[in-house]
DNA sequence: TCTGGGGTCCTAGGACCC
DNA sequence: TCTGGGGTCCTAGGACCC
């Protein structure tokens, strides 16, 4: 089973505020630049929907509800929404904020009529906690999350393996889970609209769907099939890399200004390592450009860390050494290839911290020389180029 | 006063090692 | 006379998801 909160932050706050059942409620950043997190169905009607800008929604939807969105609140009511899945089946993996896929193996075979049981929950907990939700059953995980999607709100679907092309093939490429707007036109320029034509795609020319999609292929056959995986991962989330951005109010190039910033995001970003009880290996500062391309510069070291000065310093000297004078939209400081100090500190004990600290300087030292070392031989060989003596 | 912030995973090239 | 094969790590960029 894949469950789906619906439209859970406008939800959770029409919980709070029964005033606001039943308005466009709009939940997302309310300062110039912010974006729409989540809207009630009253403000899609209107044409708001996630990720469109603050002052869009506000054109289509003058008269909603804009509200900033209290994460705390919504991270204890998730917290309740998962309780009571709990006590359906403890088989759950916990995909987001709102949102899991469950085993239900086990209940689900001891009861004669799935959808009045599924009802049930569903009901269950709109009358516990005032959430709505949309459940998915199927063999797979990936078919799970498509029957979730199809019904909204408060939908139950099921998709069995046999329903596979009545139910998958008519839908557009697009909602595949998985393939997203930058893939949508490159498979159209093939003649792939719908899912069904990727089906029929792989059955007849599978070559030129593999160079598509890479690695990815084998996962959408399978999940084409309703081979894909049903293990539902319990582990608690274990993070690779912990990070923290920020937009301006207004692009900037002021080295105070954004260093600042840099300053209070390297903190937040270690204080969330320490909470995590982890340590990283690489630090790496994000740059948003005035035309919305990101940059990123990352450094690693042999000794993962978790202290607020170290990461803010070597931030710092990324931006100092990359971006000094550019001007920027958004700034992003995160810790990546996080490690568990306690996996770690074996090998820690077994090296010597100064060595350690002389393998950083020399691998940089040479890393910095191969820098130095490539502009000049690429210059020569314009150079030589240029002059028409290249054999030279 | 025009488009957030938190992540995961994949690709690809270069340096380096044996 | 004219350049291996296998592997790891580092770095940068990008697609995708909620």
């Amino acid at each position: 089973m894949h469950i789906d909160l619906n439209a859970f932050f406008a939800t959770a706050e029409c919980i709070r505020n029964p005033s606001l059942i039943g308005k466009p409620v709009i939940v997302g950043g309310l300062t110039s630049r912010g974006v729409v997190s989540t809207c009630s169905y009253e403000a899609r009607a209107y044409g708001v929907h996630s990720a469109m800008p603050i002052f869009k929604a506000k054109e289509l939807c003058p008269d909603g509800v804009f509200l900033s969105g209290d994460y705390h609140y919504y991270e204890m009511l998730s917290r309740s929404f998962f309780s009571y899945i709990y006590s359906f089946s403890p088989i759950i993996e916990e995909a987001s904020i709102d949102e899991c896929f469950v085993d239900m193996t086990k209940p689900l075979s001891s009861v004669d009529d799935p959808i009045s049981y599924l009802e049930n929950l569903r009901d269950g907990l709109f009358k516990e906690l005032g959430l709505k939700c949309s459940i998915g059953i199927g063999p797979t995980k990936f078919l799970a999350k498509m029957a979730s999607d199809m019904k909204k709100p408060m939908g139950i679907t099921i998709i069995r393996k046999k329903d596979i092309p009545n139910m998958l093939y008519p839908l557009k490429i697009g909602d595949f889970f998985g393939i997203g707007k930058k893939s949508v036109p490159r498979l159209n320029l093939i003649g792939i609209y719908t899912i069904g034509d990727l089906a029929n795609k792989i059955a007849t020319d599978e070559q030129i769907v593999k160079i598509h999609f890479g690695k990815f292929y084998d996962h959408v056959k399978s999940c084409l099939l309703g081979t894909s995986s049903d293990i539902v991962d319990t582990n608690p989330w274990d993070p690779k890399s912990l990070g923290h951005s920020r937009t301006f109010p207004f692009d900037t190039d002021d080295e105070y200004i954004i260093e600042s910033k840099i300053r209070e995001l390297a903190f937040s970003v270690s204080e969330g390592a320490k909470r995590e009880k982890k340590k990283g290996k690489t630090i790496q500062i994000t740059v948003k450009d005035t035309s919305f391309h990101n940059h990123n510069k990352s450094i690693s070291f042999r000794d993962p860390t978790d202290d607020c000065e170290f990461i803010t310093n070597k931030a710092i000297e990324l931006y100092e050494k990359y971006f000094l004078g550019q001007t920027i939209r958004l700034v992003g400081v995160t810790l990546q290839n996080l490690i568990d100090p306690k996996d770690s500190d074996i090998q820690m004990s077994l090296w010597n911290y100064e060595e350690y600290e002389k393998e950083d300087e020399t691998r940089l030292l040479i890393s910095e020389l191969n820098r130095k070392m490539k502009k000049p031989k690429l210059m020569r060989a314009k150079e030589a180029k240029k002059n028409g003596d290249g054999h030279k």
